[in-house]
DNA sequence: TTGAAAGCGCTAACAG
DNA sequence: CTGTTAGCGCTTTCAA
């Protein structure tokens, strides 16, 4: 078994964009401005550069457009749990922007986690992400704030307006009084509030809401009705509910900051024999589809949230194609949904 | 204001790796090697080395990095859905053994269009990202899998095992069985599917093993009583069972093939004015964490969601670290929890 | 309108 | 153990 010998070997065709320009018979240069899409390409040109991309299958490789371009063209998210209906609903908004610009989407879940944010946020620093979306707490922003406000990045839902960061998200404070001023409306005096971590900064300003339109009313808030839980799951707002409802004093209504808290709450008070909205009112806040869907239908503050997620993509974009000019903060409307549970 | 002088300026310090070298004194070869960890320097030249990195806030770009070893270090996630809590689950699952080996994640949420999944298939072709984990429908796995075994890609919960692709899942033809079977002990007759879109794989398996079940009872099974959704949102769900409820031998049970459909059921026989289980049951599939927490608290098939997810990362990964070795096909168990709905 | 050539910042032979 | 050097595949001046 000789190797072939010298004559017998075919000239090997030269990989990427080399081969096309040389089945093109024509130059790198003018098969990159035609994959380009530059116009000072003569027609017949571009045709035949065109066909031999047909015939030879090529594909570009972004690998090296993306250094020589020095850029990415992906936005990293950071998300506190993908698993959370609300999020997931943001995330939308945010990818369907990010296609539209010919961006794609790399999501992170922090889990809320300072650390892990952290070594996200390297991405940035290390050229894989051009820009970022955060939706994590704002005590890391703060971090991540003070470290690089030179990085290009964005803050959706929870945000600190005082950081200098652009942002958007809805106004809490007001949203939330919304919730306990209907709750009042109804009737309600023992009005109880289950919050996020302390963390958030959304948690502090609806809780301060619910604070001042109590407050308003004349009515002094029982700290006891107070709970805050490390998590939004199902099942931290049913045991919630639990806890609240084994003391003396009861609340007859429940205020919860996020509808899959919500929820939860409505399963725990089932599981100790009360009735929603009966014995006790319950409202919720996000608007997530599911909602609607359960028994009783959840009444809730609602948030734009695929608009939330677009604005947030639009935002960092146009930091990105514009990095002196200031980018705003923007506020998004939210609005009462009055189902059957308050 | 005068430029400055030829002899004023700086001489200004290399970006990157060899400005490092240079502060180190050492050579960008030696840079490379202590930042990709190899053995073989010596331990004061390491220090050197680090310290200059450390002082001068260096980062590595992996835009060069990535164009040198030729890979992205990035698994492209193409699912149907982001929002059904199924889907992210496993997305998490992924995620987390990626991480884990030093990958990130590219999600696509493709909504189970053809069209979007070509597109996003084609990122492989152009090196954006290494390899891929695929959720979609398996008639567009088919034609992916026909334009290109040679790309490196798993099908996840949606599989066609005679493609030749890897692939992870549950035997979705007995698990259907099981929720049939489990219905019929508990007494019902007029047993209902609602099921996903026929062109899911999973949708066929499961109709199959609902049918077979049906008939190794000696039991007929109404095509009356067989609906196919194009969605498995709340509504899809709702809206199906309001119409199973208005025929003239309605069903006395309902067997859903996803958890969201199911819950929907719930919501729409409420609102038609039935209970659930009382008047009919309900099954549904999957196990997501908002089953226990309806009203009644869903009965259902589960699926392991998370491992699902590891497992199609594993796979994929150690297609990437081999790729001539042959990857197999995993099933993995599912079980029927049995709540109170059915 | 087209081509030649210079890198983008890094890794990995290869040589010492 | 360390340095020199040749690219990875593309885009983009600069000249023609």
């Amino acid at each position: 078994m000789d190797k072939p010998s010298q004559r017998d070997m075919q000239a090997p065709s030269p990989e990427g964009i080399a081969g096309v320009a040389e089945q093109a018979g024509v130059s790198v240069a003018t098969v990159s401005r035609v994959l380009n899409g530059h116009s000072n390409v003569r027609p017949a040109t571009r045709d035949k550069v065109l066909a031999a991309v047909a015939t030879s299958g090529y594909r570009v490789n972004e690998l090296a457009r993306n250094l020589r371009t020095a850029e990415s063209r992906l936005l990293l998210t950071m998300v506190p749990d993908v698993g959370n209906p609300f999020y997931a609903e943001v995330i939308r908004g945010i990818d369907a922007i990010a296609q539209q610009h010919g961006y794609f989407m790399l999501l992170c879940d922090t889990g809320a986690d300072p650390g892990r944010e952290r070594s996200y946020f390297d991405l940035l620093r290390r050229r894989r992400a051009d820009g970022a979306i955060c939706l994590d707490p704002a005590t890391v922003q703060q971090a991540l704030a003070e470290e690089s406000n030179t990085l290009p990045w964005v803050a959706c839902c929870e945000f600190d307006s005082s950081v200098g960061v652009p942002y958007v998200g809805i106004d809490n404070y007001r949203a939330a009084g919304d919730a306990v001023r209907y709750l009042l409306a109804r009737g309600h005096r023992r009005i109880a509030l289950i919050n996020s971590d302390d963390h958030y900064l959304y948690a502090q300003q609806r809780q301060q809401g619910y604070l001042d339109a109590l407050r308003d009313a004349g009515i002094g808030a029982d700290e006891r009705w107070r709970l805050n839980v490390n998590s939004l799951d199902y099942e931290a707002g049913a045991s919630a509910a639990a806890l609240l409802m084994s003391q003396p004093e009861p609340p007859t209504a429940i205020f919860a900051v996020s509808d899959t808290l919500a929820i939860g709450v409505i399963a725990g008070l089932r599981s100790v024999g009360r009735r929603v909205p009966d014995d006790v009112a319950v409202a919720g806040f996000d608007d997530i589809s599911l909602a609607a869907q359960i028994d009783p239908p959840l009444t809730t503050i609602a948030q734009p949230m695929r608009e939330l997620g677009e604005t947030a993509a639009r935002l960092l974009l146009q930091r990105l194609a514009n990095p002196r000019e200031n980018v705003p903060g923007v506020l998004l409307a939210h609005r009462l949904v009055v189902r059957q549970s308050a």
